[in-house]
DNA sequence: CTAATAATTCAAACCGCTTTGAAAATGGAG
DNA sequence: CTCCATTTTCAAAGCGGTTTGAATTATTAG
């Protein structure tokens, strides 16, 4: 059933049933409610095409991702964020498209969804150091919100992001109070901004307590559970071990884990670890005491607070831009302990 | 730049632009590449709006979730099994949306998908032993194509799907060689069918063996790390514990090593586990040994035969209906060892 | 060189909605 | 009962493509 149909079948106008349906003033309330009825009767909605190209808003948002983000997708960290942005869409009525695209498309793809009317705007995730895709979508005028920042841009976007440098400089100061000296960081892939600025808090912590920063113990790839048991042991088993590992999620944290128990140590004991916690869904970080001493901050709620700067630039292109700085809590967990002598 | 315009630049009839682009015959080769090159220089792309709307096709495949699975959001299972599907998506020049529904919409939200023209056809996620969902669609007409199969229902449709019973019929039987009788099952939500498959596999086994299936030692839930870790030590802690655990996920069987470890036991010892396997990109089973003795099977490769069963539905609407059943191999880890004394 | 045929190109209709500007219906005041 | 101001409803013009059936041009055969 189209609106042509319906209009027949009420004896009423396109228009009418159009403006009754989008809860325009001009529609006498007796009017409204037989068309609603009627709408319903016969199971009329909208269609979307042609509502895009009548109004020009697709009341859809686009997570763009490039074939070197794209595995981001498998991503435990990404499906919590988008899952806290459906939320959001949901209550907001928009539509939530993915689109994967070739590194060498990247620069056309956001141009080419919005001048088609495929999105109203995009979320950008897994910012880079410098990041392309930031100036691009500036330059095209596109809403977009980035999930974390891009340290190299100067571009004045609007933008979610955990504190990472506190975070980790409180993590790192933490196990030095502790008495560690050797203390490794398990990073995640060194081009990504947010794994920069957690190096960056880590670093300045040791600095402020007169300890060198030691290159080898210092790595950063995927964050995947393979990652963290390889790197682990093998810095375990270097002449000089580290004794305690800072981790950037709680994936490689059990790789960690995994290999310190292989090799007979125990947590918390030989060997402290600190992991950053997203509060993933699937992969929580114990119940009332935590498995790992963390740095926490639910990436979920960072996923709905993005969706609804998004909305807001969408729907109010004017306002100015909006930053948010989630501060990261230092919960105590099972995983640290004292330095042994 | 729109087509109107693309075609006063270049004289040309917008029919012929229209033809040129989407390579139909009718066209000269000679004024195909000059519309081609025009369109790239104008940065030409027609909108996703007026062509949905003319061809009645919106390129565009859903993937529906209600509020009762948009767990899976957030399960790392999905995320392996999204990519899968995006790559094939990706190739067809599909995009991929997510609509978040609630329960009570579940029977309205794919005949609105469809009929407002957003989607060309829906992937079905997670079905339950008995779901209403495959009859809505049937009834609808819209294709679509699900993730597993749903046991009581007999309706006539396309799906991939993991040969459960057979997997966990081996990997019980597999356990019983190595002469486990306390075998427990840490299954997924009961409700679901892949659930009752697995349970199914794991009982005839015991049953072939003479082994009476012990309710205490079955249990189902979402297959969480947590989840994994409380029902293993609550298990363990029974005064007559298992000397085995079968496992529905990488993710839950990770728990159950952290009870196993927690209570003092060695994994392959005092306690085996063998997991189910979906390869996960962040959650690998190991490098060359595998950590756990699992029934692999790539959730990932399911994710592309279904988009591609799905897309040769839409594309072609009368062929029959394609069905893929998936063996699962079992892979030797380290996780298992012979029945201690 | 012309007629017949094939290869190109075109104008116009259509897809289904929103929205503008005009018309009709209603209500209140004089 | 008029007349004017409000409400309410309507017809028609887009939005930007695709596709049909007709018109034009190019090619070949006679």
């Amino acid at each position: 059933m189209n609106l042509r149909q319906l209009s027949e079948v009420l004896g009423v106008s396109q228009t009418t049933i159009s403006r009754a349906l989008n809860g325009y003033p001009e529609v006498s309330e007796k009017t409204r409610q037989r068309i609603e009825q009627a709408a319903r009767k016969y199971n009329y909605s909208p269609n979307r095409g042609a509502s895009t190209l009548a109004t020009g808003r697709s009341m859809t948002i686009g997570h763009v991702l490039s074939e070197a983000t794209s595995r981001e997708l498998v991503n435990p960290i990404f499906g919590d964020f988008i899952a806290g942005a459906s939320e959001v869409y949901k209550a907001n009525k928009y539509d939530m498209l993915f689109s994967l695209v070739k590194n060498e498309e990247e620069s056309d793809i956001y141009n080419s969804l919005l001048r088609r009317g495929v999105v109203d705007g995009v979320v950008l995730q897994a910012p880079k150091i410098s990041d392309e895709r930031i100036d691009i979508l500036e330059k095209l005028g596109i809403p977009f919100v980035v999930h974390g920042r891009s340290s190299r841009s100067n571009a004045n976007y609007s933008w979610v992001d955990v504190n990472n440098r506190s975070a980790f400089r409180r993590a790192t100061e933490f196990l030095l109070d502790l008495g560690h000296r050797k203390i490794a960081l398990i990073n995640g892939l060194a081009t990504l901004d947010f794994a920069q600025r957690r190096y960056l808090g880590y670093c300045e912590a040791l600095e402020s307590r007169g300890v060198a920063v030691n290159g080898n113990l210092v790595k950063g790839a995927e964050m995947t559970e393979v990652y963290g048991y390889i790197v682990a042991k093998e810095m375990l088993l270097q002449k000089s071990p580290p004794t305690a590992i800072l981790t950037a999620s709680m994936i490689s944290a059990i790789g960690v884990r995994r290999a310190v128990q292989e090799l007979g140590l125990t947590l918390g004991k030989q060997v402290s670890i600190v992991t950053h916690d997203d509060e993933l869904s699937y992969l929580n970080n114990g119940q009332q005491i935590p498995i790992f001493t963390a740095t926490r901050s639910s990436v979920r709620k960072a996923g709905r607070i993005a969706a609804q700067m998004l909305i807001d630039r969408i729907e109010n292109p004017n306002a100015p831009r909006a930053e948010m700085l989630l501060e990261a809590e230092l919960v105590l967990g099972a995983s640290t302990g004292p330095v042994q002598q």
